[in-house]
DNA sequence: ATATGCTCTGCAATCGTTTGCACAGGTATT
DNA sequence: AATACCTGTGCAAACGATTGCAGAGCATAT
């Protein structure tokens, strides 16, 4: 309300050229159409005047925002939240600024804010709640907007993805408990409709191949989620099944906290009787009892690369679509040993 | 890029009118100007084309951008996530969008944030990173946008506030302590140039009053931050200045969780020899080794209800200022017991 | 001396809305 | 029947930038 806003009009009239002259002046692209010494009068004078743009009326004419979307399933869920900051710094750095949505993993609620991001004239859309075949995304990439995907991926190719190499990171996991003489090794699966899910799961029946330990599928079990709840009763069923086993490779750390619930109400200790080892190392996952063996995702990395490569993208809508792959790093912690 | 989207004066031609008509009859407030016939005839026209009004357009004529900027010290720490989450939940519902801004705690950062929603004209701000004494909240204040503090409050009143009730829920953590049997309770305090902690502070000196026990200054620690190392530190602190204490009431979860690490490396077990609660009851308290009693902080509510008063505020800007205080619950678990 | 080209600036249209004002036509009032 | 008052619509001016085009001024080439 208080300072009435100054305008182009304003530092022509003060300087006494045309609106378009200081316009010109103003941006760097097109600075050196005008007389250096008239340029460097009209920045003085914007600068003393306390100039700045408008950013309506320039999005208007350039239908450009400099503002990006994020899509998140969950803003409080410890595997997102630093994405989010990854590409909160770098698209800060760029003049960018971040609208963010929560999904809680519902797709009309998706659609809904891809809708709003789009209406908005969002210059871009880094998507961290990509299922392997999701028509959204399909919708989003023909509408044109630059897009990409974070931590997880669409078996489309040809959209630009930042995710973290999840297959060699399940293999890795299994690795890790032969070396330590683990034969019987079961695997609490995460949604396999997500390339995370997916693509552990895949890195685990690798694992299992390079140590020569046969697959039985008596001893996977799939959650339907990503969540603690999930992963207390897919332990549930696995201990019910009666099955032999000494680890257990869980799909991320939400699922590896549900698997403790249960072990615990069974009054077994994880990292004596069983081995757990989870996925992600999110925050805390260090803090548990006992602290988390885990697969750490570089989440902050994957925004500011996301970030970046939606910048490229936006700077120049001809890149061709360029895919990342992380590489994720096994932490040993407490919660895995020598089988019993 | 595919769809050359469709505007006012394209409905208009199609149904032989003025544009200014088909604004009229699009915007519900202006709706009764227009006859009922021509009106169906416009909106008709509009759904069968897909018209989305232009966001840039309609700001620029009206200085309103449904949007609001929340300028948060740390996206990742889940003592302040869940605020976001709640501002979005309501802000959404209401067709705003959520711009954020990580600043770190550094003053710096929030103004230059600030700064850029200003240039944004956003319709509202929700700040989390107030300080007791802000010059940043004052200067924001009289630039004339609405705004609402979230968690954190100034001292300066006649700005709206959400925050939780920090005194009581202190003083009943002692309370809590005193009704144990503990008599030597230590207090590992808060910055004090932020509400929370100094009125956290406050509280545990009252709680002491309430309780007949004596304040000793020597058992009192404070903290730069609210991060595990400066529990760490004080926590050391504490224990090296040889007094007696068999409690420690920690300004927040993070320093508890300092408390642990430093307590765990003296070879003392929380919850047995002494006892420690945290506050705010942040995600995963309850699974820390010993499970953490903490005073739970409504962070959902705080958001949403922040962002309540925010949109009242917004609608009617000569509404005058609303503080409102939440009342936090305590959350017995593992790290409290009796004195050894 | 004329033509040619280059550099700089101004003019005016445009982006897609909203909204004050004028005005046409109809209804109600006297 | 003349006047006053509504009601609904159109016109045109904003909002504050960007940008194609035209032209003024000047230097260089012929």
């Amino acid at each position: 309300m208080a300072s009435s806003r100054v305008t182009l009009r304003d530092i022509a009239e003060e300087v006494g050229v045309n609106p378009s002259t200081v316009s010109r002046a103003l941006n760097p692209k097109t600075r050196g159409m005008v007389t250096g010494e008239i340029a460097r009068q009209i920045t003085e004078a914007a600068d003393r005047m306390g100039y700045r743009p408008n950013p309506f009326a320039y999005s208007l004419r350039t239908n450009r925002s400099f503002t990006v979307g994020v899509l998140v399933p969950d803003l409080t869920n410890p595997a997102f939240a630093p994405i989010i900051k990854g590409i909160d710094n770098v698209l800060e750095a760029s003049g960018y600024s971040v609208m963010v949505a929560n999904t809680d993993n519902v797709a009309e609620r998706e659609r809904r804010n891809v809708a709003k991001f789009r209406e908005r004239h969002v210059d871009g859309l880094v998507i961290a709640t990509a299922r392997r075949h999701d028509p959204l995304i399909d919708e989003c990439r023909a509408e044109g907007t630059p897009l990409v995907l974070a931590v997880r991926r669409t078996t489309n190719s040809g959209i630009s993805s930042v995710v973290s190499d999840e297959v060699t990171g399940g293999e890795t996991i299994v690795s890790h408990l032969a070396q330590l003489g683990h034969r019987r090794v079961a695997c609490i699966a995460g949604p396999q409709e997500l390339s995370t899910g997916f693509e552990r799961h895949q890195g685990y029946v690798r694992g299992l191949n390079a140590n020569n330990l046969e697959y039985d599928a008596g001893l996977v079990e799939f959650c339907d989620a990503f969540t603690e709840e999930e992963g207390r009763r897919a332990a549930s069923r696995l201990l019910a099944s009666g099955r032999d086993f000494t680890a257990i490779v869980a799909a991320n750390d939400m699922i590896a906290i549900g698997i403790y619930d249960e072990l615990q109400t069974k009054g077994l200790v994880c990292g004596r009787d069983i081995s757990v080892v989870g996925y992600d190392d999110m925050l805390f996952s260090s803090k548990f009892d006992p602290p988390l063996t885990t697969m750490h995702s570089p989440l902050l990395d994957i925004g500011a690369e996301a970030a970046r490569i939606l910048l490229e993208q936006i700077e120049d809508p001809e890149t061709p679509p360029r895919s990342v792959k992380m590489t994720p790093e096994l932490i040993l912690r407490k919660s895995t040993g020598k089988p019993a």
